[in-house]
DNA sequence: TCCGTAAATTGTTATGACCAATTCGAGAGT
DNA sequence: ACTCTCGAATTGGTCATAACAATTTACGGA
């Protein structure tokens, strides 16, 4: 038979999800804060503790609250993020490929490429200009390339002056930095990637937006390829072990 | 003098996530199945109820799991999906407009619409045609015009064959979907909005990905204004009151 | 004044119990 | 023999309490 199913999950949590909501939105609590002891917070809802966990819990797995045992509870300071666990998750469980986590990545990246080079600010296009003065620098260091890679990109998606797009360009460039922080092995020849940058910095700098799209088009499929190689370089190894 | 910030959240909780996540790796367990009780899992995990249950909630406001008292816990079925409930928070917190979302939507749909001239299937053309006669039938009453609309976008986003853009593009659409479905009062004008879906969609059917992505750009624009002149009446009307 | 140690604070886990919703089978009625 | 109803068993939701671990704070000695 089995029409319906209520689904409404945990009255008291959502509860508490909606008051802390409601206490940072009254400025009451920002950013970088302390929230009230647990025990304390949980008298004022009216709740027991474990039910006031349970919300916590819930805001801390979306990223919005973070508890250090012995210190507090806090909200968290820095910009606006999306944890990436659920999308790695949901990728692993219904068998996601990287391909299409790369097509996605390109499309969300080329989009904030054009945005940027309309909209970048002085101190944004300076911030690229040192990630790419880094990579220069951090040529035969693979992991710090990486590091200063990831920073470039980020300050592209900052400059498009979209948070909403740049929390996304954030949540789904995590997934696949994360993964190849483990496959890059060896160093490989970055000159290409970091010429690349340098050409999507320049389209960005003269406000070029469809140059700045085509660029970031092409960067992100190379990157892709070198992606795919290291892959499979790094099976071959394992298998060889 | 705070130098670090150790951060690590949860033992157990994790664990919790990792072993559940396991467990449907190995196919031990489907979607629409239902876990063991929680008094079980927790003596089989070797943790107490408390702390299992934190980790069922964490994969709970995933969208993972959902628990139904009395019944149980069970893996989500259907297609995959993100909850947009953080991405809302976030949005919140952090003062994101809504123009900020079109945007982004903008971006996602325009190359998901590409994408699906490219790779869209038979069925996946018969649905999106179907949806939008409903749309025709529809054209008389706003919330079931708006039911075939988001459905419409839905089909267009699941032809592009990629499930990563698929899942963004519901995730930020709901947000923008639910707030519309509450400040759409009287039915204005829907012929146009009607018209621009069946040039997305001749666009796709005829492959031309070209014109799919311009004709989705334009009707999107357009979304936008509607829907701001939506939330203008709204805000008026309710002033009035 | 500085530093280390102990006490207080605060998040983490555990145990046990009871409540509420659902499920499912036994028994009554047809 | 079949169907319906009701109640017991199952299962998630909430609560109270306690012990534990990490951090912070404050006190006291050098």
């Amino acid at each position: 038979m089995q029409i319906i199913q209520p689904v409404r999950s945990a009255q008291n949590t959502e509860q508490v999800v909606a008051r802390v909501f409601e206490l940072i939105k009254r400025d009451e609590l920002k950013p970088g804060d302390r929230l009230p002891p647990e025990r304390e917070l949980a008298k004022q809802l009216g709740i027991s503790r474990p039910s006031l966990r349970a919300g916590l819990g819930s805001l801390i797995s979306m990223g919005v609250l973070q508890s250090r045992q012995g210190a507090g509870t806090f909200l968290v300071d820095g910009p606006p993020a999306l944890d990436s666990e659920p999308l790695r998750l949901l990728a692993e469980l219904h068998g996601f490929s990287y391909d299409h986590m790369f097509e996605t990545r390109s499309i969300l990246e080329v989009g904030a490429a054009g945005l940027a080079a309309e909209r970048a600010t002085g101190d944004q296009l300076a911030t690229m200009s040192e990630e790419i003065a880094e990579m220069f620098a951090a040529l035969k260091d693979p992991q710090q390339f990486l590091v200063h890679d990831i920073a470039f990109h980020r300050a592209v998606a900052a400059a498009s002056g979209n948070p909403t797009l740049a929390t996304l360009v954030e949540m789904v460039s995590a997934i696949l930095y994360e993964r190849r922080r483990d496959t890059i092995e060896r160093a490989h020849d970055f000159n290409e990637a970091l010429e690349l940058h340098r050409r999507v910095y320049r389209a960005i700098r003269s406000r070029n937006a469809e140059e700045a799209r085509e660029a970031m088009r092409e960067h992100i499929v190379r990157a892709q390829r070198a992606f795919a190689l290291e892959e499979k370089q790094h099976r071959e190894r394992q298998q060889k072990d």
